[in-house]
DNA sequence: GTGAAAGCGCTAACAT
DNA sequence: ATGTTAGCGCTTTCAC
């Protein structure tokens, strides 16, 4: 900045000034300043910039899994809001466990971050002690809690699968299984579609964890063990933690012959971009990952921007698509 | 750290070398402060290290879209590289488009990086210069290129193209089609595909670019469109630029009451997860995208730690799987 | 509208 | 093994 401050005519500091406030400098010194850093393609150092502002302009964002659609789109609609307003995100895995998440945490504090967003309301007591201590909004997203760190945005897990065994008793089916990843989320969906289903009619629930990454091969696995089990051998309904798993059972009972939905019905999660494309469609929970992302952004934002928390909990809620499978 | 010294009764630099290199702190003044750190939840700002070191220990990496997959996965085993050598990752989308890159290379080098990974080998002469200009290592993945910036690790997108061709004329087909998203790399495969194939059976082949992410139903559209426009009414093969179109064209090839692979052969691209357990499986071009994101990893932390560009490309190469749909 | 001075929290180089 | 000094490249505050 110096040495285009030089170039210009100038000070550095009104090179700084003419980089974050343009309109505190003459327009004639702008125009030579500008040229300066043209020629000499300058950029500026944003950590020093940081460093002196205490503003660092990041935020940094944890998420299960970046190869997991359902948390990447949720990650891009939360960067784009927040990119528009200036800000850079600095994005990591946390894998499945609370304590993998303590370590990505402390890493990413010591980057100064302006703001954090989660993924999840269940975090090592030494994370939510850091994450205080930071005194920087925090959001959690993809569920709802009674006690956020700060701001949580999400929905009621528990809920959906409530939603889906109402849905599977209205319907008339008297046998029910549940076929999941394993991860704490779909664990919260499953026990209490279980928990209403068998509330209802009476009978049990078989549960399928198949303690993997969701994946329609996984799908495919999950229905033989049922199968062969002697789970289901007369029909009935299937809830699946993920559209990727219910296109796997579908697929797999396709190629045992058995009809969809009459044989079987299947239910997925997540309303996935194939799910309505898939023959037949599947009967799907939609969550509006995009609406998550934005609201987060949004949140965050007006809290970043010194708003006191006004509603601590936004609950996007979900829809059950009623489609071909089930 | 001058807190933290003061509570450990040793100066501010100690407590900085307690952190960096404790070897060379004495084991008693290391209890003490490690003591004193734990007491206040003292976390180091990585921000005013990386200023006073010169090196931030960041590394950003920029891929067309998170939530595809086929880069994710990449970015996922590039991460992994790094975060085992104690670099972070700062991912940003740079959509399709060089001059969106431009501004996203702009913003990441700000933040003084210690090396960038990108995605492709086109980007625009400002954006080269730029990085030129920055001195650090510069690795461009997923294509191979004579004239790399720097380091580039891939593959020829032509020679992918110009192999499934000739699967398709060994295997007697008269007739071919292709059906793509419409980015660059795709119409390259797809050209070399076409010319090869126009080459060998001297039949022109009928191009369809949907112009839009690839999707399940984008697939089902192509199809459509093809058979609409009159092209393969008597068969042949359709080679998709991913295996999500491919999965696609399946889908509505089995709603028209077409055969997999008699009526009709299909191949894919990218063996992605499902393409195996899919009905019937995808022929796919397999590309090792977890190796491309290590070999890459693996290049740049030879170069920061000042190894010469040993080799400047690396070439993962790719196989042809044939499953049942061709 | 512009500049001088101070300092953000750390590391590097050189002492001791 | 530990401390002192001098920055890193900016922004902030206060003058003019």
């Amino acid at each position: 900045m110096a040495a285009i401050g030089r170039l210009a005519g100038v000070s550095q500091v009104t090179v700084s000034r003419a980089l974050s406030n343009p309109s505190k400098v003459s327009p004639e010194t702008l125009a030579r300043i500008r040229e300066a850093i043209d020629l000499t393609g300058f950029v500026p150092n944003a950590l020093a910039g940081a460093l002196a502002s205490r503003r660092s302009m990041l935020i940094s964002a944890l998420v299960p899994s970046i190869t997991n659609i359902i948390y990447s789109s949720m990650a891009r609609a939360f960067s784009e809001g927040m990119r528009a307003r200036g800000y850079q995100i600095l994005l990591s895995e946390t894998g499945e466990t609370p304590e993998d998440e303590e370590r990505m945490i402390a890493l990413h504090l010591s980057r100064q971050p302006d703001a954090v967003m989660l993924t999840g309301i269940h975090h090592t007591a030494r994370a939510r002690k850091a994450l205080l201590g930071a005194g920087i909004p925090v959001v959690e997203l993809w569920d709802i809690s009674q006690t956020p760190i700060d701001i949580c945005v999400g929905f009621s897990h528990g809920a959906t699968g409530r939603a889906v065994a109402d849905f599977a008793c209205d319907a008339g089916h008297g046998t029910a299984a549940v076929i999941h990843a394993g991860d704490e989320r779909a664990v919260r969906r499953m026990e209490a579609f279980s928990q209403r289903f068998t509330q209802r009619t009476g009978r049990a629930v078989t549960d399928i964890n198949l303690r993997t990454p969701a994946s329609l091969g996984q799908g495919r696995r999950g229905l033989s063990l049922l199968l062969e089990g002697g789970g289901l051998a007369g029909g009935g309904l299937i809830f699946c933690s993920s559209d990727l798993l219910a296109h796997g059972v579908i697929t797999e009972a396709q190629v045992r012959g058995l009809r969809i939905p009459d044989d079987l019905a299947v239910v997925g999660f997540g309303d996935q971009e194939f799910a309505a494309d898939v023959v037949p469609g599947i009967t799907t929970v939609r969550v509006d990952r995009d609406a998550l992302g934005r609201q987060a952004a949004q949140a965050l934002l007006a809290r970043i921007e010194g708003q006191p928390a006004e509603r601590p909990v936004f609950d996007v809620g979900f829809r059950l698509l009623r489609r071909g499978s089930a």
